[in-house]
DNA sequence: CCATGTGAAAACTTTCACAGCG
DNA sequence: CGCTGTGAAAGTTTTCACATGG
């Protein structure tokens, strides 16, 4: 995915630091701190204070010389690139298993301005049903409630196995984005921006880290008593 | 986070992919699919038959000239890089809230050798029940535990308050790796890789992408109009 | 003739170095 | 004097081009 801010190339991993960024200041708002410097920032992120410069330079967020950047405003900024402020992003959940049951029901999203309106299941004993405060429809009113409802993010949490025509359900409605949680990777029109979060890739990804993380220990260690043997 | 693989230094948007393959594979697998080219794999991912060629080189994986990639060879030598063989990867999840739940629920972790042993909460009315077959202890016997059952991997599911916390327990009790739900970045020591899914992170980056995406086909709208009006 | 495997080129990202401002 | 802002250098990743083998 290729995504812009204006005329420059965003890379997706800029993009993942921006977010990260925002969800620092929110903390250190929270915090009363004031203003924040670069080199602090970069302390919180694990990352250089020149990285964070250069993202803000690229997104024209400006500090003060000599003290750096203001907590408030520059939280305010970053969620404008986020797209706050408009209006709220109206989200629907496809799926109303345990998985898409916990999203609904965490308030932290709403706190960035994305809401749900409604949630799809197949299931007949969950049909007509609410999850929280929200509905929960057939898959088969999916097209009609998106449209109706002016629903712009659509969450899968459904099994691999209807990842795909859900995900074809999803872009006839007219769906601006998809996030996806099914472990499928699903093809749609490329416009329509798809963001896949699969969980059982997150725990493969932690193992292969945590072995590399030890083998490097493991020869360190070798390292340090090969050195003190050559004594 | 600085990873290896032997000698050569592997990126963490290598190891994603890495992964995505292997999502990828078991479909191919499920379908009876035997082999596989670059080049079907890439159309799959979204990438480059080059980037598919490199990635593989790098770990030393080999497919057949004219034909491809072997779909069951390839899976289980992939499998291998991620660990899975040896032992089962023992996790505890703490922080026995909906999404926590919903994750020792899901087995589609244990299919790749994960295998949750215990949770953790400071919940009253949880402590000493189940969820399904994992019993749920006091946070206050996390060290314990972790250190009795000899548990490799801690996810933490808990509020942003509190990650701080038991992120240095988890590290104390000698976690070997950190699954971060929790959203707050967390520090500690660089011996311990960490991996953090922020899920209200992943809304603002569709969002993002989405805004990007809109605004790249509104401008290649009006290019079309101004053409159009130039002849 | 097909698709892999791989040096080398191109593109991109990060770090460096330092000028510039509060 | 401290910290930002930014061109340019260094480093990394991706793409290209093509030799190689079934």
């Amino acid at each position: 995915m290729k995504t812009t801010y204006g005329k420059k190339y965003i890379s997706m991993a800029t993009v993942s630091r921006m977010a990260t960024y925002l969800q620092c200041l929110t903390y250190l708002e929270h915090q009363h701190t004031s203003t924040v410097s670069s080199h602090e920032l970069a302390a919180l992120l694990g990352v250089t204070p020149e990285q964070v410069r250069q993202d803000f330079s690229t997104f024209g967020l400006v500090g003060k010389r000599g003290s750096g950047y203001d907590v408030v405003r520059l939280k305010t900024e970053i969620e404008l690139i986020f797209g706050r402020g408009v209006d709220r992003w109206k989200c629907c959940i496809v799926g109303a298993g345990s998985l898409g049951t916990a999203l609904v029901s965490s308030h932290m999203v709403q706190k960035w301005g994305f809401k749900y309106a409604a949630a799809f299941d197949t299931d007949p004993r969950k049909i007509g049903t609410h999850i929280g405060r929200i509905p929960v429809y057939a898959v088969e009113d999916l097209k009609d409630v998106i449209r109706r409802e002016h629903i712009a993010i659509g969450v899968m949490t459904v099994p691999a196995s209807s990842a795909r025509k859900v995900a074809d359900l999803l872009c006839e409605a007219g769906i601006r984005g998809i996030l996806n949680f099914a472990p499928r990777v699903i093809k749609v029109p490329a416009s329509i921006p798809v963001l896949s979060v699969d969980l059982s890739q997150e725990f493969l990804k932690l193992a292969f880290y945590i072995q590399s993380a030890e083998q490097r220990a493991r020869e360190q260690q070798a390292q340090i008593e090969a050195t003190s043997h050559g004594e």
